[in-house]
DNA sequence: ATAGGGTTAG
């Protein structure tokens, strides 16, 4: 009779009631214990086997689970993505009196948690009387997961106040809400004073913390801080450089992305690159339009057996498209033997920006065919694929069919695209209607695209309405004041120009000004538009000057309503002829040779004459050039441009 | 006694 000799510890895992109401209902309480370990083998060994449902009809029979029981009833739950299941378990636990056990409770909130059901988690936390750090630092999780980043923190200051410590899990959630806030409001200041707990903790040498930190740091956009971070982790692990690289690549540096990688590949002898490092490291050569340099990455990749990777995959094919190669990048994708929806939004998106909206479409409908549901990124590039061609019919319908077909509800992104699309094709009354019609606040981007089709079609009026919210809106972002004085210089308001040129340097900002790079010989050379420095500058002058007199006579009539100075003709045709892109031009015919495309990439939108320029000189030079905007790709060949002029 | 964490493509 072992069973009378239960130790004590053992009977609280037998909830009062439950057990005693068994114990009654049979007379001998031996076999009773003989059952419900039984059931208690079973129900564990039909979670083990995935069998979630059978497990669940013996639980709602009489049963005492255990808490490990219990405890792999819920993970079955969350394997089988099953919310009701968890529901049902989470009764019968209740009901079994397993409700103040706090690592039950951890167990429950990570699985609301993954089935989204915050509200659920939430109620868990606050039923919980004894809540051990697991508890708090699973709600943590919880809600930063769930966008819910200022409700963490408002809970981590309570849980300071009551003066419950830290452990080194709660700082990596902690941090992680902080760039977690469904609104646009900054938590950064909290993620500083976060910082401050860890250096004050001792917790500055936990490298799972301070890589947290570094990638904090990097969300926000605050490369420097993030470097700083990095630069005092004692033994940094390829994670720790891997965020360190992303960073650079995510905020505009990637030149400092690549850097890294190479005082990474020569220093860090323990921590080899791996496939996320790489991720990042082709997006920096896709930055950079850097052909031969990711080339080189993806050698470097297939050497080390990174390529079968899906995300890798991906990154190489966006790489290709974005160095210009649609044909390598058709190669790669074409090579998968497995595709998730990132890798034919890849391929979307590469069509689109070099000017392929058919073909975009028509991997669009492969992708449904294949049976890939698309999301909102799908639905971003391939309406960006229409407005760069102008399918605006095609455009709308899609708009259209996001939510009938595939239930996704349009994001501010989205209604960009559609701003954009309509508004190129000059359509701006409807762009205009389409902001009035939202259902969601409209956000720079929307008035930023309306700004930019009203720079095309010269448009005073709507212009002044969209860069009013503008102002209001990122009122320290240049390129709008820019984009308003060139509508009105455009429309010859000097006085207005003027009034918006103060108003920039009054805010104290500048004009970004253009620059145009191009790669040869693995070397990238780069152009700014006076550029007294570059030691060809003059070469590069005579053969513009050269060539401009040519085209001149060929019917070239120089475009030079970019010059926001009132200056006279010949003066103006000087600035647009010294053009940064001009002179990546000029470089590219000196130092390529004969059959060899001239690639260019441009920080800025192509300016007209620009344009028409390049589209000369690829007749007249007999020479393909391929530049990169800021937007998109134009291929000029034989003195036509793939954008059709439509750009 | 026990549980959990950092970097990833468009």
């Amino acid at each position: 009779m072992r069973a009378f000799q239960t130790p004590p510890t053992l009977q609280l895992n037998y909830p009062p009631n439950r057990s005693y109401r068994t114990r009654l209902s049979s007379n001998q309480t031996s076999t009773t214990l003989q059952i419900s370990s039984n059931n208690n083998q079973l129900i564990q060994s039909l979670c083990k086997q995935g069998n979630l449902k059978q497990a669940l009809q013996i639980l709602s029979q009489e049963s005492n689970p255990s808490q490990h029981t219990y405890e792999l009833l819920i993970l079955s739950c969350i394997h089988k993505n099953s919310l009701p299941a968890g529901v049902i378990v989470h009764r019968h636990l209740v009901d079994d009196g397993f409700e103040q056990d706090p690592f039950l409770a951890t167990k429950l909130i990570n699985m609301y948690s993954e089935f989204k059901a915050i509200g659920n988690a939430r109620k868990v936390f606050d039923k919980t009387r004894n809540r051990t750090i697991f508890v708090w630092n699973a709600l943590f999780r919880a809600l930063a997961l769930a966008g819910h980043g200022e409700k963490a923190l408002y809970l981590y200051r309570q849980m300071n106040r009551i003066g419950i410590p830290s452990d080194r899990f709660t700082y990596t959630y902690v941090l992680k809400a902080c760039v977690s806030s469904e609104f646009s409001i900054s938590l950064l200041h909290y993620g500083k004073e976060i910082h401050g707990h860890i250096l004050r903790h001792g917790f500055e040498t936990n490298v799972h913390i301070v890589t947290t930190l570094v990638d904090m740091y990097a969300r926000f956009g605050c490369a420097w801080y993030a470097s700083c971070v990095f630069d005092e982790i004692p033994a940094k692990n390829v994670v720790s450089w891997s965020a360190m690289i992303a960073c650079y690549a995510k905020n505009g540096r990637p030149f400092d992305a690549l850097e890294l990688f190479r005082e990474m590949m020569v220093e860090a002898h323990d921590s080899l690159p791996n496939s996320v490092t790489m991720v990042s490291v082709l997006q920096a050569c896709a930055a950079l339009a850097v052909l031969g340099q990711g080339k080189l990455i993806h050698c470097y990749i297939l050497r080390r057996g990174l390529d079968s990777i899906l995300p890798v995959f991906s990154a190489l094919v966006t790489m290709y498209a974005k160095c210009g190669t649609l044909e390598i990048a058709r190669r790669v994708f074409d090579g998968m033997d497995k595709r998730d929806v990132v890798s034919w939004n890849s391929m979307i998106s590469a069509y689109g920006i070099h000017g392929f909206g058919a073909e975009a479409i028509q991997i669009f409908n492969e992708m449904i065919d294949d049976g890939i549901s698309p999301n909102n990124i799908t639905f971003v590039s391939v309406l960006g694929a229409c407005s760069h061609v102008g399918l605006v019919e095609m455009g709308k319908n899609l708009f259209e069919s996001m939510v009938r077909e595939y239930k996704i509800f349009p994001i501010v992104e989205h209604y960009a695209c559609m701003v954009d699309l309509l508004g190129r094709a000059n359509r701006l009354d409807e762009a205009a209607k389409i902001i009035e019609e939202m259902r969601i606040e409209p956000g720079p981007k929307v008035w930023g695209s309306l700004l930019g089709a009203c720079r095309i079609h010269c448009n005073v009026e709507l212009a002044e309405r969209a860069s009013t919210r503008l102002f209001e809106l990122e009122p320290t972002n240049a390129g709008n004041y820019v984009l308003l004085a060139d509508i009105y210089a455009e429309a010859e308001m000097w006085g207005e120009v003027n009034r918006v040129k103060k108003l920039l340097e009054a805010r104290g900002l500048q004009k970004v000004s253009g620059c145009s790079w191009i790669e040869v010989k693995k070397k990238i050379y780069s152009f700014l538009s006076i550029d007294e420095l570059n030691p060809q500058i003059e070469q590069l002058h005579a053969l513009l000057v050269r060539l401009a007199m040519e085209m001149k006579e060929k019917g070239y009539v120089p475009d030079t309503e970019v010059v926001l100075y009132d200056l006279d003709r010949e003066e103006k045709e000087q600035i647009v002829l010294g053009h940064s892109e001009k002179l990546a031009v000029a470089f590219g015919l000196i130092n390529t040779s004969k059959g060899e495309t001239i690639r260019i990439t441009k920080n800025l939108r192509l300016c007209k004459d620009c344009h028409s320029v390049t589209k000369f000189i690829s007749k007249f030079a007999n020479k393909e050039i391929l530049v990169r905007d800021v937007n998109r790709f134009h291929h000029f060949k034989n003195g036509t441009c793939s954008c059709q002029d439509y750009w």
